[in-house]
DNA sequence: AACGCCATTCGACAATGTCGAACGCTGGTC
DNA sequence: GACCAGCGTTCGACATTGTCGAATGGCGTT
């Protein structure tokens, strides 16, 4: 691999292990996680400091990340086409399905959430834009499964989380599901994620035709599978009429 | 100075300017603007894409920021303690006065958005979390300039952006105001950044005593400045009762 | 069909980051 | 109150590693 800053990879490897910890770390517990000199490390993360990418608690001398990774993640948004075309459509499609909408993309076998609109009349929802949801125990995530060959690569060999007792935890459940998909083209999820809640994706395509991302709408299971179990037909077409609409913004349909 | 490594800095330079241009850019045009030899920026640019910070779109060759920044950016926010304490008491401060809140803390010589509620019951508003807004034009922005001496160094030399009729372009203009406001504790400006637009703010200060952010109300000019141009005092009363609390809970009660 | 732009590759040099040991501080403990 | 343990930090020598500039190849344009 030629031409691969080392520095570089390591200052993405503590940033990224600060992102898991959810919290401080200190200089020792980095350098031995990542199994080099203290000295380094410390090198390292001063460097990320003077840059903002980290900052120090200058009480417990531990680091956490810094306040400049904030504004490149809002100026990803900015530039990120998926969203910047999808955002009108997930507005309507919200109104029209009276539920929230989210759209997400695929990062490191997870989901990455690139918006999120809230539940119209409902207003006591936190915004999850840049959340890394299960891709195993969503609806958004079994699409980018069933397309998206990336995905499934790095899914291999995981160990797949139990959140409810509906979540899918055997790769043969799994398999099924997304064969699944792959004939109805949407996927469905009732409280396989969250006890009470369900939701609804179909996949965004891209120019060549490629999936690039999914949308999808979530609420109650009640409003989402309510005649014992069974889905709402028209909702997954709403949600199918968004996703073609804006795989056309996208260029797909030359394809 | 010990231990700063060029190449972390040289690819948070890099990154910095992806999120400046809003849009792709080529090696060289990163290379020329950073002054590096067009090998080394591709060297760079390979390991940046390698770890998910920037991605290289297809068609034109061209790099731009990756999605990796957003989940980091996101993360920043739940470690963040200044956002996470405040939540509670911004939601109060939105419904009691009927405004838009915003959570504020300096970054660069600028106002960082930490945090943003939505007015009530207007729903069609972008979520600005992670935008940076001036600190000459924003209450926000003349709460930290009045308190934060790091602000002041920062902008000390900038050129002041004229946004409206009303906005402050002159340094003495902007002394005085900043002067008022420690004399007062509270900042306001009424369409000195959008026309029509208007917004309170206070500090709000952390373990020590020292001033970590600010919170602010904004909206119509109307509505906060009703009468010829005269401040409404409740809303400001509003605003300076949340900054407290928030303060408190911050440690700083014991200074 | 030929040009020019641009991302990419390559190899040699030395600048640069790495390592491990030693320092000094803070907080807890006997 | 003195010791100890753990932490972040500093330091200097070594060679690994990133840097540079020229050369390459592909693409779109003229």
């Amino acid at each position: 691999m030629p031409g691969s800053v080392q520095s570089i990879e390591r200052a993405a490897a503590i940033l990224r292990l600060l992102a898991r910890g959810s919290g401080r770390l200190g200089v020792g517990e980095i350098s031995t996680s990542l199994g080099l000199a203290k000295g380094t490390t410390h090198g390292i993360l001063k460097t990320l400091q003077d840059v903002g990418f980290v900052e120090q608690d200058k009480a417990s001398g531990k680091y956490q990340l810094g306040a400049t990774l904030l504004h490149l993640g809002t100026s990803y948004l900015d530039v990120n086409e998926l969203r910047s075309r999808a955002i009108n459509w997930a507005d309507a499609l919200a109104s029209r399905s009276g539920e929230a909408v989210r759209i997400g993309t695929p990062l490191d076998g997870k989901v990455l959430v690139v918006h999120h609109v809230f539940r119209p009349d409902d207003s006591l929802q936190t915004l999850d834009t840049g959340t890394l949801l299960p891709v195993h125990a969503t609806a958004l995530g079994k699409v980018l499964l069933a397309y998206d060959s990336g995905v499934a690569a790095e899914l291999a060999g995981a160990t797949l989380e139990q959140y409810t007792r509906r979540t899918l935890v055997t790769p043969a459940a799994l398999r099924k599901a997304v064969a699944e998909v792959r004939e109805t083209g949407w996927a469905g999820e009732a409280e396989e994620f969250a006890a009470g809640q369900a939701s609804i994706a179909a996949p965004i395509r891209g120019y060549g035709g490629y999936v690039v991302g999914a949308i999808s709408i979530a609420g109650s299971v009640d409003r989402l599978y309510p005649s014992a179990g069974r889905v709402d037909q028209s909702l997954v077409t709403f949600v199918q009429n968004a996703s073609r609409a804006i795989s056309r913004d996208l260029g797909a349909g030359r394809w």
